[in-house]
RNA sequence: GCCCAAGUGGUGGAAUGGUAUACACGAAGGACUUAAAAUCCUUUGAGCGAAAGUUCAUGCGGGUUCGACUCCCGCCUUGGGCACCA
């Protein structure tokens, strides 16, 4: 018979998924070991080899778990809600739910059909009413402890999707989904206050077993810098400017101090500014400038001077002009700074304006120093601290908190934590996502007294509040949601006095479900709770979740602060810790042949269904662990596609060739040889899976099935069960096909992983490499374990070696035990 | 500009201080076949050599070491992240 994974992969899927063996059971006495992969968007474009790629890597894992006796709970669902359905349902007029309804199948299908061990009796799916009623639970939630709130600030603004963008979705200065140029727009937008978690959010990092390179990441998104806030009094006004600095170590030498040009230090004072119109549109020109672009250092520096405004250097009591200028951003530190001879763009911008300089930090290379001095060029870094009154002659790093307490003694620093990361923007006006479950009442807020009064949470006995049915689903040219037309569901009644009141018709961004998606794995026909409490501490934290880079500084920032929110308010036992992943590994990218991203407008987009229709699911998973390291980058080969094709099908030939009893007697060399091969490879696959080395697991069964080929006997049935086994994980269609063929009654899947057999590892003889100077000029089999003197012995009579001494003196030998001995001459 | 990865045959890659090029693809030759496909066998980093051998080669230049793809210093290139964060 031939190998035909076409006949025996649907067969064995079907076992699979009716006998439900790959179920996570609740309540079980056994070990638990939840993983998890990054569910997906649905698209119409079906299942990527991306996804194929980290879905089977972690299949790999989960299964082999469950055969090391874990209970184990690998489940999938799909984050649904998001722009391209909408965009999809805006073009051809068909409710996105439908669309998503038939993306989702899709998906089923194809995952199914690649033999994934997903517990599907838990799939979940964002777009869900019974699931978005929880996404809105955790808004309110958010709303009653002081961490949603709505603002009227400038916002990132997409001319063509209508939408505002969170800074994070800001790309380059363009829209990070259309492209299109970026605007500054003022809109009431709801915000949720992440700033207020910075601090634990890096702190925690150490806790959590995280790739480096992640945490790192993270880390720098988050941004967190030590420095102080640095008060200026103004001239002929009871008022300081505040100035947050990490760098007070040169306040001596502050010339002038620059606003941002949004600094609404402008607005109170226009009257005093002497030319308020060259301001004024000097800050109209800035707010249509991206931050990357204000901040480019390429750029030329632009400012304005304020006329008629001085302020005080609080160290050195003189007086300073005031500039605004684009390169300070209003969100950042507190919107202003003090400049000197010691930052590039003041420099710049001082030579430009010819403004006063001062320097008061010598760098330690003397050269510099005299260039510093005259100002002919920045220093930007520590040094030791001069024009510095009783500070002159200390390190900038010890003059720091010296200053601090010097000022702050005056009451004019105080010390202080500033963070890259801002709040996160909340709202979008767009159809297909969450409604925010709020209503505003005028009644409310007229009595309320402060800014957020009027808004009420809807009652948790009323959610969710579903999307109504809306004829057109674009956003509307004003930029309110579609929502906002069906007066029917925005008129209602407030939830507090019962007046007339009017419904939030903005939704929520895309990764309001994915916040919180892995706490409902657990439990997820629960419509009581968010999440049962015994399920909870039994299946939290996530112990394994892997899934792209790109989401690092999203996703998984957003998710890390809302389970420590719903953690600060008990949502669950906190005895689970307030870290929902225990660990987090990322993949790298599939691109197209070539090594060019895939995509439809290239033409090089692989179908996953194409590659198992064509070489069988057990192909697919088999080539995509073998054609890289895991977390790197890797193209698309489909010309490699056939040796993984090759390998199972060699397999499945030389597993007719089994000895039906055990080997009789003592077994001949070739055998043993092949036994321990094959412990070896037990070993060897069992640690790269830890490793995530799937691409060497995978070589290293390819030169066992090698081995056996050539090899003149059979194995035993043990050894091929093992082999089986071992096998599984990667490809366990075949492996089940086999297992059955052989005569088992029970399922390979749900075997016990193989133990190795220590002696069988242990090697008799070694091959000792004989080197002479560090160059290899013999190779010796010797006894393993032998001592230096030994191999001394044995390698000194060699004539091959003698004869390359020759007359030579032996000053040195090097031995490495088992491997090598180094003749120095 | 800053930060982080990576650079090894024709190609994907292996080796993390000790035999550089495992495994796989591709290519060439052969066996089987009327023929082709499939399969199997052999060869396959480059140079010199009839062979035994031997020299060179892991982006480039130095260094440490008995010994370096691996560690250190300086550069180049590619990919990713960030945007002068005061």
């Amino acid at each position: 018979m031939k190998y035909n994974p076409k006949k025996i992969e649907p067969k064995w899927q079907d076992v699979w998924y009716e006998t439900g063996v790959f179920k996570a059971k609740n309540g079980s006495k056994k070990k638990k070991f939840y993983v998890m992969v990054e569910f997906p968007y649905p698209s119409g474009d079906g299942l990527h080899v991306g996804h194929c790629r980290s879905y089977t890597a972690l299949d790999i894992i989960a299964r082999k778990r469950r055969m090391q006796g874990y209970n184990v709970l690998y489940p999938m669902g799909w984050d649904a809600f998001g722009l391209p359905t909408e965009n999809y349902a805006i073009k051809k007029g068909v409710h996105p739910s439908v669309i998503t309804k038939k993306n989702t199948e899709t998906f089923r299908t194809q995952m199914k059909s690649l033999g994934w061990s997903f517990d599907w009796s838990r799939e979940i799916d964002t777009t869900d009413p019974k699931y978005y009623k929880w996404t809105q639970w955790i808004f309110i939630q958010l709303f009653k402890n002081g961490l949603a709130y709505k603002a009227k600030i400038n916002i990132n603004w997409c001319p063509s999707c209508k939408i505002g963008l969170a800074n994070e979705e800001v790309v380059a200065g363009n829209c990070e989904r259309c492209g299109a140029k970026v605007e500054k727009r003022e809109k009431d937008q709801w915000m949720i206050k992440i700033t207020n978690y910075a601090d634990r959010l890096i702190r925690d990092l150490d806790s959590v077993d995280y790739l480096e390179k992640i945490k790192t990441q993270q880390k720098d998104w988050i941004g967190e810098s030590h420095g102080a806030i640095v008060k200026f009094p103004v001239e002929g006004v009871e008022e300081f400017i505040e100035v947050f600095t990490t760098r007070v170590d040169t306040i001596f030498s502050g010339t002038f101090l620059i606003l941002a040009p949004g600094h609404n230090f402008i607005e109170k004072h226009k009257g005093k500014i002497e030319n308020i119109e060259e301001v004024l549109k000097y800050r109209e020109d800035a707010k249509n400038v991206s931050d990357m672009d204000r901040t480019n250092q390429d750029k030329d520096v632009t400012g304005v001077q304020l006329k008629g405004i001085l302020v005080r250097n609080p160290a050195t009591n003189e007086e300073m002009p005031v500039w605004v200028a684009d390169f300070v951003l209003e969100q950042y530190g507190s919107g202003a700074v003090f400049a000197d001879a010691h930052d590039k763009r003041d420099f710049k911008m001082a030579k430009k304006y010819g403004i006063a300089l001062r320097t008061s930090i010598k760098p330690d290379d003397e050269l510099l120093w005299q260039k510093v001095k005259n100002l002919e060029e920045c220093f930007e870094g520590d040094g030791t601290l001069y024009n510095s009154a009783q500070f002159d002659g200390l390190k900038s790093a010890e003059a720091r908190p010296m200053i601090i307490t010097w000022l702050s003694s005056k009451g004019l620093a105080q010390p202080k934590v500033s963070y890259k990361l801002r709040d996160w923007v909340f709202s979008r006006q767009h159809y297909w996502g969450e409604p925010i479950p709020m209503v505003f009442c005028k009644k409310c807020a007229s009595t309320g007294g402060s800014a957020q009064a009027g808004w009420q949470p809807v009652g948790e006995k009323d959610l969710p509040v579903k999307l109504p049915n809306v004829k057109k689903y674009q956003p509307t040219d004003t930029g309110e949601s579609p929502l906002s037309l069906i007066n029917k569901w925005v008129e209602t009644k407030c939830p507090k006095c019962g007046e007339d009141a009017k419904r939030e018709t903005d939704t929520m961004p895309n990764w309001a479900g994915s916040n919180w998606y892995y706490l409902r794995y657990i439990d997820p026909k629960n419509s009581k709770k968010l999440v049962d409490e015994s399920l909870a501490r039994y299946w939290m934290p996530v112990d394994w979740y892997n899934g792209g880079m790109e989401h690092t500084t999203l996703h998984l920032l957003y998710s890390r602060f809302i389970f420590k929110f719903l953690w600060d308010i008990k949502a669950f036992p906190t005895s689970i810790g307030s870290e929902p992943y225990k660990k987090r590994t990322s993949h790298g990218m599939v691109l197209g042949e070539g090594g060019i991203k895939m995509s439809k407008s290239k033409g090089n987009v692989i179908n996953p269904d194409v590659i198992v229709k064509q070489y069988g699911a057990d192909t697919l998973r088999l080539y995509e662990m073998f054609m890289g390291p895991f977390e790197q980058m890797i193209p698309w080969d489909t010309k490699g596609v056939v040796g993984s094709r090759r390998f199972l099908e060699k397999i499945w030939n030389l597993s007719q060739k089994i000895y039906p009893v055990i080997r009789p007697g003592t077994p001949s060399n070739d055998g043993v040889e092949l036994r321990k091969l094959l412990h070896k490879t037990i070993k060897k696959v069992g640690e790269d899976i830890e490793l995530m080395k799937f691409n060497t697991a995978v070589s290293s069964m390819m030169e066992f099935v090698n081995a056996y080929q050539a090899s003149s006997e059979g194995l035993d049935k043990k050894d091929l069960s093992d082999f089986l086994k071992i096998l599984s994980p990667f490809a366990p269609h075949l492996a089940e096909e086999l297992w059955s063929n052989s005569g088992q009654k029970e399922l390979c899947c749900e075997q016990k992983w193989p133990k190795y057999d220590e002696k069988l590892i242990e090697e008799e003889n070694i091959l000792l490499i004989v080197q002479i100077n560090g160059k290899v000029r013999d190779k010796i089999i010797a006894k393993s374990g032998l001592t230096q003197k030994e191999a001394e012995k044995l390698v000194l009579k060699s004539e091959k070696i003698q004869a390359l001494i020759g007359k030579s003196e032996v000053k040195k030998i090097v031995f490495v035990p088992n491997k090598l001995i180094n003749v120095v001459i």
